[in-house]
RNA sequence: GGCCCCUUCGACUAGCGGUUAGGUCACAACCCUUUCAAGGUUGCGGCACGAGUUCGAAUCUCGUAGGGGUCACCA
């Protein structure tokens, strides 16, 4: 059977992980089915609405690559899917309803709900409506509502047995009707609850497939009520497990415990494949065992039976850990080099040509985990006045009479290509008889100003024979002017002397 | 607290009556090495507990404990 599901948000802020992780999950359930896989916006809370949410939400489907069959942007056959704009067919439901005596209306105000509610705490009842409003009458009803009294609908439940459905994942679960108090499905303002609005969406927008967080188990008897009541079939039921902080008792997901902006994590330097294949390994597993695989891989093994039910932990180091392996071995150089272009543009940087973009990118990508650790890393690949670090001018220190050697040999060299340098390098360590890391440290620390980069050769191959003769006279220039005395055994009697000063005139 | 759901290494998970309980992240050690990474090898570490069913239970049943969710004119 071909499924349609939907990814339904409220537009009330960021895009949230959770919404990209059970929209993941819809849209594979839906691909893998042919079906159709809708994306609506649930912006009925109008305190809470946020007007720029909606289309960050949209881009960040799209960044994502989960293209909605459906949605505001796309349009579709059932719209409009801003549901603000589907009042109409809201009111005409819950007129039915009305109609049938299977709903109600309610004058109560919030401070009469306010003190019924204390009464009920004061009296040690379970706390609830109490069904007040089913005793005015329906004249009554009709002719307050006419007066322009403000109230609310509320569907009318089954006081006593019980109400079950079917969890796809979890079997039969059943609640008793005593715990479902009559819930409000029309708000004073006009606008539906999530239930009714739901229930009356997705049965007219066709969605067979439920597929939610796990939150919503408690009131999908409220659905299946109102389903009941219109008359209607069923969808399947899908709940998934709720994404957790990684605090220890693995509350629900939430801001603020963790950093749960889409957005954020985009800027941050996380690729949407890493991302999703991170979200798809929460909760599902591959038939193969397989960890790394794509959306598509995903629509092509999908089985909803593979999910399991423990909340995950939503843990950062496991996501970067994605990260870093999308960007140094699963994408493309060419598709990790564009995507830190721009990052290098950015910051004003300029490269001769793709072939030095690329071998820049494919020296730094086994040390990135996002795309933001590239320009923190290759700032002196394209900045010829980096500053050096105090180790950096050390090792300068140490090796100058190395690095003169090596200035000399090298403005003599007329071929500069990876092996030639590289012959050079090691043919100078082998005559000078001595360990290589003295020569490489200091020729590491006068290229790029730190003790810590990649390979020598490699480096200097992408620098250039001027550049790399233009560094190491500049480190050379450095030391004489940074550290007039490189004596290590003076510096530590000066220290000492200072020490014993400060000593002294404390006393 | 009532109700509902869940429970395999610290984290993500495989397992679906017979396995030395496997993999990944993290952590540690070693190897490689020109620093930093990456990579390789190894190690660390788990079936929440108790009954029952069974020749045999991580797998099935019940109970206990723990955790989560929910009890809104928010979704």
């Amino acid at each position: 059977m071909s499924k349609v599901t939907r990814i339904a948000p409220s537009p009330t802020g960021d895009p949230h992980v959770g919404t990209a992780y059970i929209g993941l999950f819809n849209y594979v359930l839906a691909r893998a089915s042919g079906g159709r896989f809708i994306l609506r916006i649930e912006d009925t809370d109008r305190e809470r609405y946020n007007p720029e949410s909606e289309a960050r939400i949209l881009e960040t489907f799209s960044w994502l690559g989960l293209q909605p069959d459906e949605s505001p942007d796309a349009g579709g056959p059932n719209g409009p899917y801003r549901q603000s704009e589907r009042l109409d067919s809201y009111r005409e439901h819950v007129d039915r309803l009305l109609a049938e005596g299977k709903a109600y209306r309610a004058f109560e105000t919030a401070e009469e709900l306010t003190a019924m509610r204390e009464e009920q705490r004061r009296r040690g009842l379970d706390a609830g409506y109490d069904g007040r409003g089913r005793n005015v009458s329906a004249e009554e009803s009709a002719r307050r509502a006419e007066a322009g009294e403000p109230f609310v609908v509320r569907l009318k439940t089954p006081d006593e047995g019980e109400t079950s459905f079917i969890d796809r994942l979890r079997g039969e679960i059943t609640i008793q009707n005593r715990e479902i108090r009559d819930p409000v499905i029309l708000k004073s303002d006009g606008y539906p609850t999530y239930h009714l609005a739901n229930v009356v969406d997705d049965h007219a927008m066709g969605v067979n497939v439920v597929m939610r967080a796990e939150e919503w188990i408690t009131s999908t008897p409220i659905h299946v009520l109102l389903y009941r009541a219109f008359g209607w079939e069923l969808p399947e039921f899908v709940h998934m497990p709720l994404l957790r902080n990684p605090d220890k008792n693995k509350s629900k997901i939430s801001k603020r415990k963790l950093d749960t902006s889409v957005d954020s994590y985009r800027q941050q330097g996380i690729l949407p494949e890493a991302l999703l294949n991170f979200l798809a390994n929460m909760g599902w597993s591959m038939p193969d065992g397989r960890e790394f695989f794509s959306v598509q891989d995903m629509i092509d093994n999908f089985d909803v039976d593979r999910i399991s039910l423990g909340g995950p932990v939503f843990d950062l180091r496991k996501l970067r850990h994605f990260n870093a392996r999308y960007l140094k071995d699963i994408l493309e150089l060419e598709d990790v080099a564009s995507r830190v272009a721009p990052l290098f543009r950015e910051r004003g940087w300029n490269w001769e040509d793709e072939d030095e973009l690329l071998d820049i990118v494919d020296l730094l990508r086994p040390r990135a985990e996002t795309l933001q650790d590239f320009p923190g890393m290759a700032a002196y690949f394209f900045d010829d006045d980096f500053e050096y670090t105090e180790e950096a001018l050390k090792k300068v220190a140490a090796g100058q009479a190395h690095l003169e050697d090596l200035e000399r040999e090298i403005s003599m060299l007329d071929v500069f290509d990876f092996d030639d340098i590289d012959d050079l390098l090691q043919g100078y360590v082998q005559r000078q008889g001595v360990n290589i890391g003295k020569v490489m440290q200091p020729m590491r620390s006068a290229l790029t100003g730190q003790t810590s980069a990649p390979g020598v050769t490699e480096i200097a191959f992408i620098l250039g024979k001027q550049r790399v003769l233009a560094r190491i006279g500049r480190a050379l220039q450095s030391i004489t002017a940074h550290l007039p005395d490189d004596n290590p055994q003076k510096e530590a009697e000066q220290r000492k002397a200072e020490a014993v000063a400060q000593e002294g005139s404390r006393g």
